[in-house]
Order: C-alpha cells, then structure tokens, then sequence
DNA sequence: GAATATATACCGACGGTCGGTATAATATGC
DNA sequence: GCATATTATACCGACCGTCGGTATATATTC
C-alpha cells in the first residue's frame, strides 16, 4: 500500500491548511482572516485552498470538527467503563472536557479574547453545536443507565443528555461574556469560576444528583486553572511567518 | 430643541433604516444582505445610512434593541405587580416572552428558517445578550422576593436570573437546531414543543418551584402556537416596495 | 518500455461584490 | 448668508470565489 510519492505534493496539504486556520482564526478571527492568510502561511496557492474546501467556512467546519474529535476521544470510552459508578463517569465526563480546556489553556488563554468577540460567534456557535451532536450520545448512555440504576432523576436519557450539555455551553456563553466584561480585572476569573459552580450546581440539581458530582469541587482544579490562566503554560510561539525557503 | 423640519427630510430617516434592516436580515440573512440593499429599500444614499450609522452591524444592534424594547416592556412591570405570587409573577414573565413570540409568530414562522441558519447566528446572539442584559434586573427582582418568601430555592437572584435566561436561550437554540434539521415535518413541531417542556421542567425544578410554574402547561397555548405555526396568522406583506410617496 | 491518456495537485490573474470613505451639494435655522 | 444638519455621488480597497491552464504521477495499451 505504500503511497505513490509526488516531487511537489504535500504530505497532507488539506491537514496545513486546517493547522493554518485553525492558527489564525484564534489569533485574529473569523472575518478577519482572508483565505489569503492560509494560503501564505501554508505556501500554496488560492487554486489550491478551492481544490481542497469549497469555502472559507467548509474550512472553519473543519477546524472545529478536528477540536471536537480531541474531546470526543477523550469521552468516548467513559460510558463503557467497567468500574465506574454513574457519578465518577458523568464526573469524568466533564472533567475530560475540562482536562482538555485546561491543557489548552494556553492557547484557548490567547484565543478566547478574539473568539468571544461577537464578530467570533460564528466559531462557538459551529463549536457548540458539534458539541452537542458528537457527545450527547456519550452522556446519552451514562444517564440512560443512571436512571436505570436510579441514580439519576430524569426522564429520558437523550433530551436530557442533549439539554445538560446545552445548559453546559449556556454556561460557556456566561464565562464568555463574563471575561470580556472583565477584561483586565484579576478578581474576574474567580468571580467567573463561582458563577459557574452555580450552573453546575443547578444540573446536578435539576438531575436530582448530591452536589458536587459534576463539578470537581476539588481545590486541585481551581490551582490548575488558576495557574494556567495567569500564564504559567507554554506562550505560542512568536511568529506568524509560516512560509520560509 | 425644536426639530429641524425640511420638506425632503424624513420623518426619522433612522428609524426607517431600521425597520428596512429589520425586514432585510429577517427574509434574507445579515451577511446577505448588502447595505446597498437596506438604502434601496428606504430610497436614501449611502451617505445618508453612514451618516446615522457608523457601520453595518450597528444598524443590527439598532434592530435587536428595538426588538428587545418592546419584550421589555411588557416584562418590567411584572415584578412590582401588587397582588401577584411569585409563581404568577413568574408565569407572567415567561408568558410575556412567550406571547410575544406567538404575536409575531408570522413574522418570527418566516424569519426562523433564515434566522436559524448558520451564518445568521450573530442575529441570535446579540439577541440572545441583549434579552439576558435588559430582562435580568426584572426577572431578579422576582426571584429575590421569592427567595425571602421561601418560595423559590437559589442563593442568589442576579446570577440565578441570568442563568435561568440563559438556560431559557440555551432552550431557543435547541428549538432552532431541531427546527432546521426537521424542516418539512409536519410532527417536527409537536416535538419541539415536547422538548422544550423538558427544558421547563428543569428550570423549574432547579428553582424548587412545582411543575408547571414557569411553563404554561394550559392547552390554550399549544393551540395558538399550532394555530400561528401553521399559518393562520396575516402572512407579512408579499412586496418588498417599501417607499411610497 | 515507449507512447498515450487520465487523474491529481496546484497556480495566479481576474471578476464582481461589498463595506466603508471622501467630498461635494443642498436644505434649514438663525 | 453663514453654520449646521442632511443627503448624494464617486470612489477605494479588500475580499471571496472562479476559471483557464500547467505539471507531475499513475494507468493503459501496444
């Protein structure tokens, strides 16, 4: 099987372009970037960018889709697993989303101030969609087989998968707004972070679940975020000059 | 102060800028419709739009405030009606947004499937803030004397309104989603409405407050929606001509 | 294994649209 | 008739997406 090697092809021309949008829709935005931007960083030619996307947004749906597989990974396994009981799956479920916000940080850190501008809605909107599409079938059989065993109050397994991770993103939208109120303000991160124990708070609630099942609630999280918040993670590297000899 | 009067001058030129967006990005999208369009639509010049407006988008956020206004209205003085109970307070308030959007229900029937669409996203989101920032206080103001009488089970009423209006969003956009993946199905909307019950019941039961508190739950309403829905309400005037003599 | 045909990857100029600006012209109040 | 408010027109530059075309690699045929 081994693939035929052309002189001038790329390895994977279509995965640059996405790393390339990915790059700078973070850094400047959606609107903001023209195609051209991702065609210099990548080095190929506007004919190219069209061979591969039909349009600027099929690239942005691409970008987002690679950012949902990385959690989905993550998740996908946690249903199934064998010693888990309700509550330590439906908590790892969203300390995985967590883990990877946190691992993130340093670029979501970087990112968020341009993403949650309004010109931005676009990419959490796509983001919290495929969110929803993706991992609700996850959450779908955890809570399915909580109710079973009674450990979770609800009524059907699926809307309720769908409305959690919803009212999860309703969250999200929160902090968004919260952080660009906020901007430079050191206490807002932490008037963020207890605002959102209260959205929390309230699904477990509404699930009928004790406190603290969703929410890590444990002194570990709030140190990771905190440090990795203030910048103690890898800064991106410097240069926007993708194209080099 | 007396207003300048001039007898090219219109009325409120703005105004009518406006209402030309309004019915612009309602039937065509906000990225679709060209400026160009909105000054045709009105019969003033492109001098005459940059002149009130100093961009495209602030003529949207004009739009989204006038649309808000008017929900606002008929919200603000529920929380200091004097014979309401918290529970009729808060059914008002819900049912206030609720038949605003049964009363414009032909306008909001036609824009939903523009509206809903991706790219169209910033149209929800500013409306979606802008309902948080202006309904919040009101919706607050109840919670806070229901806290004190005991009748509604949260901490703290500001954060708890803005979360059960951003969960009430988090509902609409499920309503979108499932509206545009079901296009043409006649059941689609009985559907919808059963899952947003499933959103109501959780609010509700996040508050502490017994079912059927915050959604209607009467059969009056389904039957008026059904009725708006499927079309018995005035169809919007076919033409797009707006300027007359 | 040379010749031919075809698919893949890529190029870059160009068209047309659109948001926004500059500036001139006109109206109105004083 | 002058200052200010309002409107018109011409124009700019950025941008998305298209299109005709090229080059290289593979497949086919003899």
């Amino acid at each position: 099987m081994a693939r035929p090697r052309r002189s001038q092809a790329r390895e994977d021309a279509k995965g640059e372009f996405v790393e390339a949008a990915w790059e700078l829709f973070s850094r400047r935005g959606y609107d903001a970037t023209p195609v051209s931007a991702i065609i210099e960083k990548v080095g190929l030619s506007k004919g190219s960018f069209y061979y591969y996307f039909t349009s600027k947004e099929e690239v942005l749906d691409a970008v987002v889709s690679r950012i949902v597989d990385e959690i989905s990974r993550a998740v996908e396994p946690i249903p199934s697993h064998p010693e888990f009981t309700t509550q330590e799956k439906m908590r790892s479920f969203f300390r995985a989303i967590g883990d990877w916000k946190v691992a993130n940080m340093d670029i979501i850190r970087e990112a968020a101030e341009v993403i949650y501008r309004d010109e931005n809605v676009i990419i959490r909107h796509k983001m919290n969609n495929m969110v929803v599409e993706r991992l609700s079938p996850a959450l779908a059989e955890i809570v399915a087989r909580g109710i079973e065993e009674g450990a979770i109050d609800a009524e059907e397994a699926e809307g309720t998968a769908e409305m959690i991770l919803r009212f999860f993103n309703a969250m999200a939208e929160m902090q968004a707004a919260s952080f660009v109120a906020a901007k430079d303000d050191p206490a807002a991160l932490m008037r963020v972070i207890r605002k959102a124990e209260l959205y929390m708070a309230a699904i477990e609630k509404m699930l009928g679940v004790s406190r603290g099942v969703l929410s890590p609630l444990d002194a570990d999280f709030e140190e990771r975020l905190q440090g990795a918040v203030s910048g103690e993670g890898m800064p991106r590297e410097p240069g926007l000059s993708g194209e080099r000899g």
